[in-house]
DNA sequence: TTAGTGTATGAGCATATGAGCATATACTTG
DNA sequence: CAAGTATATGCTCATATGCTCATACACTAA
C-alpha cells in the first residue's frame, strides 16, 4: 500500500519551512519543553526558561503565529498552552533519531 | 533552592534545534522531497530544483552536516539520498498538522 | 600530459533573526 | 483619577544564513 504522493506548491513548502523554523530556537524548545506538563504564565515561563521577559514574550508571539500554541488572558496575567499535539510527536521523533545517530556514532569509534 | 529539574540539557536542545532548522529552508525541504522516491546525482537535483549548481551543492551539504543524506560518489557524479527516516515521518506530520489548521481556518471562517 | 565534466568552496553582498534596552499597553487596585 | 503589575513592542546592534559569481577540486578520457 502506497501512500498517496504530496504534491507540494512553493507556498506549501514556505508554510512547512516556517513551520520547522519555528522550531529551530532553543529557547522556543525550552518553552515548549516547559509547557509539556500544562499551560503557564509568561511569568513563569521566564522564571522557568530563565530569559528575559522581553525574549520570552517576543517567541512566544512568534510560537503562536506558527499556530503551536494556544492563549488564555486572565486579568493581568497570560497563559499560553500547546496548541498543536503533534509538536509532541515531533519533538520525540527528532531525539529518538538523534540518540540513534549518537549511539551509531559511539559504536563506531569504539569499534 | 528550588531550581527546576532540566531535562533537557542545553546541549541537547542545540542539536534539536539545529536539526529543526536543517528543515527550515523551502529549497532543501525540495531536494528531501526529490530524493523520497530513491537517490540522485547532484545534476539531477539541480535540474528538479531549478536551482544554481552552487546553491544546490550548499544545501545539501547542510543536509548531509545534519545526518540526514547519504552519499556515494561515482566516478565524476555524487548521489545523495535519504539516510534517516524520520524524515518522512516529520514531513508527514507537519504537512498533516497544517492540513488540520487550514481546514479549521477555512471552517471558523465559513461559520 | 591536456581537455572536459561534475561537484565543492571561497568571497562578497543582502536579508533575516535573536538579544537587550527602554518604553508602551492592558489590566487591577486604591 | 493614580499607582502598581504583567505582558507586548520599537529600536538597535551583532550575528547567521542564503544566494551569486568565480574558481578550485576530483575524476575520466583521449
Amino acid at each position: 500500500m502506497a501512500k498517496k504522493p504530496r504534491v507540494l506548491t512553493e507556498e506549501a513548502l514556505g508554510l512547512i519551512a516556517r513551520r520547522f523554523a519555528a522550531l529551530a530556537e532553543p529557547m522556543r524548545l525550552r518553552l515548549l519543553h516547559a509547557l509539556f506538563d500544562g499551560e503557564k504564565s509568561v511569568g513563569t515561563l521566564v522564571e522557568l526558561s530563565g530569559g528575559t521577559q522581553a525574549n520570552v514574550s517576543r517567541h512566544l508571539q512568534t510560537l503562536m503565529d506558527a499556530g503551536m500554541l494556544t492563549r488564555r488572558k486572565e486579568g493581568l496575567q497570560v497563559f499560553y498552552g500547546i496548541g498543536d499535539k503533534s509538536i509532541f510527536q515531533l519533538c520525540e521523533l527528532v531525539c529518538g533519531s538523534l540518540e540513534q545517530q549518537h549511539m551509531q556514532r559511539a559504536e563506531s569509534l569504539a569499534r
